[in-house]
DNA sequence: GTGGTCTAGACCACT
DNA sequence: GTGGTCTAGACCACC
C-alpha cells in the first residue's frame, strides 16, 4: 500500500505523509475510511513506530485525517471551504518556480515540462465544479 | 539582487544557488557575466563568507558557474547536450506529482494549478528550439 | 583503517575521500557496509568533524557512499550503468600523460613505469567481464 | 605552441610547467633549444607575466631549463644519473594508484585502462637503452 | 584581490 | 545518537 525509500532525502514521516495524501487525492482512500494503526503500519513498513506516529501527527495537523480516541484515525472531510492558506499557497508558487528554473537548467523544454505537470494534474488533481466539463 | 529568508527552512547556501538559477534562466545574467565575489556578496547579504563559498561551490558542481582561481566567478556556457541526467529529471517529475498531491489537498483547482505553472513557465522556461516558431 | 597525511598538499577530505573509494576498490569496504559516523572518525584521526562531513558529502556525491539521517552512512551500490561521465574520463587520460611525462623527466624507464602501474591495476583494477577469462 | 585552459583547476604556471616538459619529452625541444622569454611568452598567452616567471623558476628548480643571465632560458641536459628522488617518485606511484582506484569508480576496466597508458607512454616514455630493442 | 581549506563551537532535524 | 547547517576567524595558493 505505500513504499519507503530508505535512502531518500526526503525524510520517512515525510514520505509517509505523502503517500496518504497521494491516496486519497487519487481515490482510493475516501473519507471515512479507517487508515491502519501506528503499530501496524510500522512493523508493516520495517520502520520505527515513531516516525510513523510523528507521520500521523502530522497528517492530523493538517486536517488530513482525524483521530478518534482510541478508535484510531480516520480520513477527514476535505475542507468546506478549501483552506487557502495563504502561506502554503504562497510556498506552492515558489515551488513552482523552482521547477520552472530547475527544468530549464537541466535543459528540458517548457512544453515538455507543461506535459509532465499535465499528466500529474489528470491523476491527482481536483476538479473545479463538476458544473465545468474538460476542465484542464 | 538577491533575497534571503532567514526564517525559511531552505538553508541559506540552497537559496543563493537557487537565485543565481532563477537569474540566469530569466536571462538577468547570461553567459560569460561575472557574479559577486564571495566576500562582497556574503557582506553584502549579511552573511558568513563560508556559507556564500558553500553555495558557489555547488553552482560549480552543477556546472552553472565556473571560478578561475583568484580572478572571480563567471556564468557558465550551457552544457551543450544538457545531460538530462535520468535521476535528477526523475526528482523533477516526482516534485510535479507532490505539488499535484499537495494542491489537491490546497483545495486548489487543476486549472488554476496549470495557469500558475504556465506563468512560471513562461518566465523561467526554456524555448526548445529556435527554428520552432511560437512555441511557449 | 585510514591514514591522514597533514602535511600534503592534498587536502584533508580529499584524502579521506581517496582513502575510502581505494578500501573499496580492493574489496574492504563492500557494498551495504558501515562506515564510521563522522564524530567516530573526526576523533579518530584527531581533525575538525566539519573536514571529514565534507569528505562525506563528497562520497555521497560522487554515489560511492548513502547517508541515512540519523542512522549514519553506508557503502552504495556501484551505479549499475557507470557514467562513464565523459569529462571525468578525459580528465583521466589527461593524467595519464602527465604521469608519462613526469616520468620521462625524472629518468624513469617505460617499462618501469608500465610494471609499477600493473601493479596498481592488479590491486585495484576493475575486472571487465567475468564471463572473460584471463582478464585483467 | 602551448595552450592554456584558463577554465582548468590546475593552475596556469603548472600547465605552462607540464607543456614544456611535455614538448621536451615528444622530443619537439631539444637540449640546447631556447625557450621563449618570459614577456614574449606572457604576451603570446594573454596572461600576467609574474605567472610565467612562476612557470619558470619552477622549469629551473626541477632542472629542465637552464637560465644563462642575459641570455634567455635554454633546455637543459637530461641528468646524468636520472635522480629517481625518492619523494618524487614516492609521489608518483601514488598517482598511479589514485588513478587506478578512480578508474575504478568511474567503471573503468583494466585492460582499457592499461591500454590508455600504453599508448601515453609510447608518446612520451622514455626508452630504457638504446641497446634493448622493441622496449614497452 | 580572488577562491579554497581548516578549526572551533553551536544549533537543528531525523531516527 | 546521526548527519546537515551556520558562524567566526584563520591561513594559504593563485593572479
Amino acid at each position: 500500500m505505500i513504499q519507503i525509500n530508505e535512502r531518500s532525502m526526503v525524510p520517512i514521516y515525510e514520505q509517509i505523509v505523502q503517500a496518504f495524501k497521494e491516496l486519497i487525492a487519487k481515490g482510493a482512500l475516501r473519507e471515512g475510511d479507517k487508515i491502519p494503526s501506528v503499530r501496524e503500519l510500522s512493523a508493516q513498513l520495517l520502520i520505527n513506530h515513531n516516525t510513523v506516529a510523528k507521520a500521523y501527527q502530522e497528517l492530523e495537523r493538517q486536517g488530513v485525517v482525524a483521530s478518534q480516541r482510541g478508535k484510531g484515525a480516520y480520513v477527514a472531510k476535505p475542507a468546506e471551504e478549501p483552506g487557502m492558506e495563504r502561506e502554503r499557497v504562497r510556498q506552492l508558487r515558489a515551488e513552482l518556480r523552482r521547477i520552472a528554473v530547475e527544468a530549464h537548467h537541466l535543459g528540458i523544454g517548457s512544453r515538455q515540462l507543461a506535459d509532465w505537470f499535465g499528466e500529474e494534474i489528470q491523476r491527482y488533481g481536483r476538479d473545479e465544479h463538476a458544473d465545468r466539463p474538460q476542465s484542464t
